[in-house]
DNA sequence: CAAATCTTCCAAAGCGCTTTGGATTGCGCA
DNA sequence: TGCGCAATCCAAAGCGCTTTGGAAGATTTG
């Protein structure tokens, strides 16, 4: 059933349906009714395609993940994070056109979005160092906003959690407890967010003049294994750590299979600190002792990420939208004096 | 740049690039060689909207998440489901078209796609006991692929593992241990999969004539704290197991949770076999005792999953492609001889 | 050498919708 | 009664591509 048939049906002609059912004014209410109800009972739908074609716009936003054989390893927060933003689009009537290609295509697939029309717009994640997804973007001219941030921040859109600021408070925390021995396990630090988490630690020791030990700090992968490889690493070398500070739940459960390994009780024997994105299979509250977290909820950003997009697809001129989410410091079990 | 102005600059016809750019016999090498040449130096790609109308093929596939408060949480599956078919899907030049809608919603969307045509063939994920998607998607006539199954399994498409025959091997592993109190944690049994696994793991108790013991049967959505709490409750009470098989690798770090908080060790005090979907931030063979496990990978099973049914939707009458996976056991070291 | 057959290209007709630019009708008002 | 203005509706022109049905020229064939 297309939208001439349906017209033949009512006796009326396209223009008139496709306006009754577009909610113009220029049609009686009755006959509005009448087109409404006919669609309804014949299961009518506009052929998207078409309609994409007439109104020039794709009603669709594009997510680009670069498989990179280790940015994979990201999905489990690239998917709360996408559920998030998913349902905003959902409910705005929009399309999420997901987009897996290897890294060294990611320029390539830019191009090819733009070139093609198929999306309004594109969510950007996981910034690097000078991400040139944003200059590549800017010079095509496709909306687009980015999941955190990066060099200077400045000309163009973004949302980001204060990771510095976090980091720094939790450093803080731990050095409150009189820990002097933190270790740190980060993300990749190609990545922005795991940059700035650096700083916050590194600031917060220097502010009290303690010196941030090289033996003590890692960065990958943010996987269970690693999170327990390098714990089990650092418990078992020269001056163990007396508390860690690590970049994701995943990790922390690495390092508390490491520590429960050695006997080693969390929250006396030693203080984890963990940045937890509330995962909704990972859920921190639930089910005895949590750990001592920032927190911020990724699927949260999700959505406000979309709605951001959104609004800037709908209003193109708009000055560069930049939000920043401060971060919660929640105390839980994993932390506690410093032993000795 | 659109294919008029192209030709334009070539003094050709529309015609005649839109058969050099697509591989047509009817145009001449070196005037092909032309064209490919103008179009990569004007940046110039054909409009998708434009040319799914024409050609009436959406080149798209959808994925339908139903949204149900609960199901959110198998996102991690999900997600590694969703690279697997991604990366396919990008490879044979389909869009995967991600849709988000509250569980209530899942008809009207699925009508919505079919009477749209915004896709050209949908699949299908955790479907439950009667699965409603599935004669839905038969009557409206797109093609469609289950990963899982459901009812009798006739007469439509879908690839699975063996979930029955993988938790019946694992039952038997443990039983030959010596193992007579097993518990098992499953997944919510609304689901096909968690059925069968669990007639797997009473068939084998059966085969012995063991009776399956209610209180060490659990089954839930299959977060880490559910792991938890039902393994710290078994543990506590009477009776308690002395070996787990449990649904997944992340109920079973809850499940490891409980067991060093009471000082037991894995594989010597107690025993736990789950199942590995092989995420790839969980890797269970990276970092330490692994977990004994029924393995299979999610995210191969994404692959295959797109690639059927992109050859569904090349080959419409095909008749339907049922595909069975097999599923390894591998011991680790979570398993030991039942103590006493 | 004329007829038949390729080669190579093009004009024009869609695909199914939206939207512009009227046309028609009915009504209030002078 | 006649004019102006709403209120309704419609014809037709796109949107940018693919594809059908030739046409013209080059090549082969009998």
């Amino acid at each position: 059933m297309n939208l001439k048939e349906l017209a033949d049906s009512l006796n009326l002609s396209p223009t008139t349906v496709s306006r009754a059912l577009n909610g113009y004014p220029e049609v009686r209410e009755e006959t509005r009714n009448r087109v409404m109800a006919a669609a309804k009972a014949a299961n009518y739908a506009p052929n998207s395609r078409a309609r994409r074609l007439a109104t020039g716009r794709a009603m669709t936003i594009g997510h680009v993940i670069p498989l990179t054989g280790k940015a994979e390893m990201v999905n489990p927060i690239f998917a709360d994070f996408l559920i998030g933003a998913g349902e905003v689009y959902a409910a705005e009537g929009y399309d999420l056109l997901l987009s897996m290609v290897p890294e060294a295509e990611t320029e390539a697939a830019f191009r090819q979005l733009a070139a093609n029309g198929s999306v309004d717009g594109v969510m950007v994640q996981a910034p690097q160092e000078n991400d040139p997804r944003i200059a590549l973007l800017a010079e095509l001219g496709l909306p687009f906003l980015v999941h955190g941030r990066t060099g200077d921040a400045q000309g163009y859109n973004w949302l980001d959690i204060a990771n510095l600021r976090a980091f720094r408070r939790a450093t803080d925390f731990l050095l409150d407890l009189g820990h002097r021995r933190i270790a740190l396990i980060n993300g990749q630090e190609t990545f922005d967010f795991a940059r700035r988490r650096r700083r916050g630690f590194e600031e917060a020791l220097a502010a009290r003049e303690i010196a941030a030990l090289p033996h003590l700090m890692a960065s990958d992968a943010m996987t269970e294994s690693f999170g327990y490889l390098t714990a089990a690493r650092m418990l078992d070398g020269p001056n163990p750590p007396t508390a860690f500070l690590v970049s994701s739940v995943i990790l922390a459960i690495g390092v508390r299979r490491a520590a429960g390994e050695r006997g080693l009780l969390m929250g006396r024997d030693i203080s984890v600190i963990c940045h937890d994105d509330e995962l909704s299979y990972l859920n921190n509250d639930v089910g005895g002792p949590a750990f001592t977290a920032t927190r911020s909820s990724i699927r949260a950003a999700g959505q406000r990420c979309a709605e951001i997009l959104i609004s800037l697809i709908r209003n193109p001129n708009h000055p560069p939208i930049q939000e920043l989410w401060d971060v919660d410091l929640t105390v839980g079990h994993s932390t506690g004096p410093c032993p000795g």
